[in-house]
DNA sequence: ACGCGTGCCTGTTGGC
DNA sequence: TGCCAACAGGCACGCG
């Protein structure tokens, strides 16, 4: 499941291929892949890749209008910087299993492609990049700044945890919830999802059924600074692939193998030899150590 | 206003 | 062997 750690390595590998690249067409396979805020796709025709980036688990593309292609496809040049005639946001959400991929402009879609765009890259070649999603949760919002401001998700997102400090963690972890369903939420903080929340409870030795409420300054800052050493670590071993997730370049990562609880529910313990116990909290599995977890 | 439960999706797994 | 329920889970949505 792609979460802050998966996301940006997708948007790492993505960028070497696609920096520069310019949108020649689009097709869409399923309907519900386009984000219902969405401009029609068509409006990305002679729009390039100036960057790719991540915010909490969106892949943004920063758009700019190519002017030679643009003509070359006769379309209107008079306003470089109307956003209504020329978007300058691709928002990808892999959800689920959405995956993101280049290739040859002569391979065929898959049985999961839901969307495919044909790009044309500096030297002239065309090539596709493909969205394939089995679960079909994955969308896609083609954005200008208008869009953006009005779409709540966007809008209420928590900070990024690794630009978080303790006194910005503090304020966030109000209200009589799980810290379990604190950490999911992504108003409260963004990118974070089943896996890195489960691991950083353990690291911190919080429970997840704890009230977030309770968790004094030390319980915070030994959060805090747990989510974003396992972010990190992740981040460096190319995030966690579980069964669909891949990176841009069809690799996958290897933080799997670091998993201290995330899917060792009934497996014993790393830190004291128990067995770790599964349970929902915040309406998720979650697996903890009752020993090591207060 | 906030917290919780359900539905969306499809492939995999485990019990009978 | 085959069938089917349970499960995976991020987020939109509706309810109390």
């Amino acid at each position: 499941m792609p979460e802050l750690p998966e996301v940006e390595t997708v948007a790492r590998t993505l960028f070497p291929h696609i920096h520069n690249c310019v949108f020649l067409d689009a097709t869409v396979l399923r309907d519900s892949c386009v984000h219902p805020a969405s401009l029609p796709f068509s409006m990305l025709y002679g729009m390039g890749i100036a960057n790719v980036r991540r915010r909490a688990k969106l892949i943004i593309m920063d758009l700019e209008p190519v002017p030679a292609i643009l003509s070359d496809i006769g379309r209107q040049t008079l306003d470089m910087a109307d956003q209504n005639q020329y978007p300058p946001y691709l928002v990808i959400h892999l959800r689920m299993t959405g995956r993101i991929f280049t290739r040859a402009a002569n391979e065929a879609q898959g049985k999961h492609t839901r969307c495919f765009f044909s790009l044309q890259n500096p030297a002239g070649n065309r090539f596709n990049l493909f969205f394939d999603d089995t679960r079909a949760f994955g969308k896609i919002l083609l954005a200008n700044d208008a869009i953006l401001r009005n779409w709540d998700f966007w809008r209420n997102l928590g900070p990024e945890p690794l630009a978080l400090d303790a006194a910005g963690f503090a304020t966030r972890l109000k209200g009589k919830r799980t810290i379990k369903a604190c950490l999911l939420d992504q108003k409260v903080i963004a990118g974070i999802g089943n896996i890195y929340a489960d691991e950083a409870l353990f690291k911190s030795g919080i429970r997840p059924s704890r009230q977030a409420d309770s968790l004094n300054k030390r319980e915070r800052a030994r959060l805090l600074a747990a989510l974003q050493a396992v972010l990190r670590l992740s981040i460096s071993q190319c995030g966690s692939s579980i069964r669909d997730y891949r990176d841009a370049d069809g690799n996958v990562g290897s933080f799997q193998n670091s998993f201290s609880v995330y899917g060792r529910g009934g497996e014993k313990c790393k830190k004291c030899g128990s067995i770790l116990h599964k349970e929902r909290i915040g309406g998720r599995a979650t697996v903890f150590c009752e020993v090591c977890q207060k």
